[in-house]
DNA sequence: TTGATTTATTGGAACGTTCCATTTATAGGC
DNA sequence: GCCTATAAATGGAACGTTCCAATAAATCAA
């Protein structure tokens, strides 16, 4: 065991009696090698338990076989789902995708790019944490690597961008609503500083809009993007003169803290108050009642993320078009009719 | 944009006008440099926009700060609960961690653990695919590279596992059934190439025997781990003559499964058939009904993993000591007392 | 046979760091 | 001023690959 020193190609080199480069030759899989001597020197491979040493090649060669991947959140399984596609398609490529967490940190963002880039990654996929700066991707850009964003964008960047359609999705759930009978509608959690949240948002507003919603009767209430934040949105909707019938959330977790607080009001969630969640990650059909939800098909658009890297890589170039996904709402069974039309309310 | 050649530390130091050998020192915060030199070559650093080449830097150093983590399953969300955990012991540690997935599969994993191994990683944490065999892990112990494993454990292998109390937590909940007057219980879900499964199944077995359980009044169902899985265990179970009244599930993820089937006959879980999950990830709580689980503080677990692996690299050792972690029942609303035995219990 | 071609193999010079052994500059003691 | 001790900076040899140019061996055309 604490095998000493390990192996190179030149150790195997002098157990098959043949010169480094035949070796590095092999190890290549080069159709230049007779048969015979590639298999002689495959077998003192065995032997001498090589490991191949990838930081050595580097140092010659360009680029890697792995590109990094970044996640802002993942505990959300949203983000999990979408890590599956890409690997679905990274893999037939033969590249090996490295996940790193930054939890919505952006120093631990700025640790976790610059380690990845230290590595010699061939390209970045990343969903930037809240709050990171315009400039946190220039290091990357000059650079030259490649580099795709996803369900995020920034501010004033080039960088391109593999996300839903935001603004229609959040149309066509509120309109829904709407066509329910909500009159007073209400908009649950995310933040300011995160341009996906003005998408949404005014998607919302366009429809309600259209639709013949007095803005006063809109009520927005910024919040965390999880559970946590749903219960509070609703505790302070609820809080207000005249609340809302009816909410689209930011995503599914806060739909669903919402439902959970609605619950602990004696509240009957799709009954006493219409949620519309955003995601439609796999718990939306489960729950109780079965959240009615956005569909932005999260693995479509990490194969999608990871197919533009492909190409981007491939052509050895650092532009791309930005993608939007196609999104649909599924309806289930968080969102009945507005009950208190006609009769005040009975909670 | 588009810088071609990257810079290195030799046209730092000619920017800077010291030696490559300075800005090297500087570049490891060495106490050897003046401060007037250490900012001008810091200066210049940036100037060229630097990129740090670590695989060159390997090819002296021993070894890197990066870390592997290898998990089997990255939708489950106690995985990533477990992963949280294990990155906030190594962020402090100054170390990131690379998730991988294996999506269960043995032969991806072996792909991703060359790739890491390759990689240069100073240690693997893995949460071994199912079916797994015993030699998968040979190449890395020979290398002398530090290896733990969470969750699982494989057959005969000597690699430190770090894994929560499967035996007693199956005992305690099966007890905890067998209290609330059950006396055809089930266990459902998983599947016997699992050594967990082992462990679970038998700390059943055990309670069911210890209290006067008959074991032709117990049934085993096998099946996939995942909701799915819960449902079909169901189903099978609810077609036998006499069926059972209560369930272990292997884990949460096969209990929502049940649940979820048992209210698609019109059943109440809890009221009508009581289950038990295994894990306690953070949904269990926010189910309706919530669900009973034997808790393993995922990210515990985590915590306990980095510091182990801390520990191997730190004392450049591959042996350890196996860590079970303690295990809790958090009691829910899932299991009900059995109704159709007479009366039992009026709790 | 001889030279030309093709097929296999090989030595050596990179790649960008680290680290040891030196050198050079600075300060102190007398 | 000289010698020594300390501080600061440096050159050069690794590290384990790749890849080019060169060689050696085998094949072929004449």
């Amino acid at each position: 065991m604490a095998s000493r020193a390990k192996a190179t190609i030149l150790d195997i080199a002098r157990e098959a009696g043949v010169s480094k480069s035949t070796v590095s030759l092999v190890l290549q899989g080069s159709g230049l090698i007779r048969p015979e001597t590639a298999l002689k020197v495959r077998k003192a491979i065995e032997d001498v338990g090589y490991v191949y040493n990838r930081s050595a090649a580097n140092l010659r060669k360009a680029h890697s076989n792995v590109i990094g991947m970044v996640i802002n959140d993942l505990t959300n399984p949203f983000f999990a789902e979408m890590a599956v596609g890409m690997e679905r398609v990274f893999q037939s490529a033969g590249i090996v995708p490295f996940i790193a967490n930054t939890a919505e940190n952006p120093v631990r963002q700025e640790e976790v790019l610059k380690s990845l880039m230290e590595q010699g990654v061939a390209g970045l996929i990343v969903s930037p944490a809240r709050g990171t700066t315009p400039g946190a991707f220039r290091r990357i850009e000059t650079a030259g690597l490649p580099i795709v964003f996803t369900m995020r964008r920034l501010p004033e960047s080039r960088i391109p961008v593999i996300a839903p359609d935001n603004h229609r999705g959040a149309k066509l759930a509120t309109a829904h609503l709407i066509g329910k009978g909500h009159r007073r509608l209400a908009f649950f959690g995310g933040s300011s500083d995160l341009v996906v949240y003005h998408e949404r948002l005014g998607g919302f507003r366009e429809a309600c809009e259209a639709l013949g919603i007095a803005s006063r009767d809109t009520l927005v209430v910024e919040g965390e993007t999880s559970r946590r934040g749903g219960i509070a949105c609703l505790e302070t909707a609820l809080a207000m003169a005249e609340p809302p019938t009816a909410a689209l959330c930011f995503n599914d977790a806060v739909a669903f803290g919402v439902m959970l607080a609605l619950r602990k009001r004696g509240l009957e969630p799709g009954a006493d108050f219409a949620v519309v969640g955003f995601d439609d990650v796999v718990e939306a059909q489960h729950y109780m009642p079965a959240l009615t939800s956005v569909a932005v098909d999260s693995a479509g658009l990490g194969e999608r993320a990871a197919h533009v890297m492909l190409k981007m890589i491939q052509s050895r170039t650092t532009r791309a078009e930005d993608h939007i996904g196609a999104v649909n709402l599924v309806v289930r069974d968080s969102c009945g009719p507005d009950r208190r039309a006609g009769m005040g309310d009975a909670a």
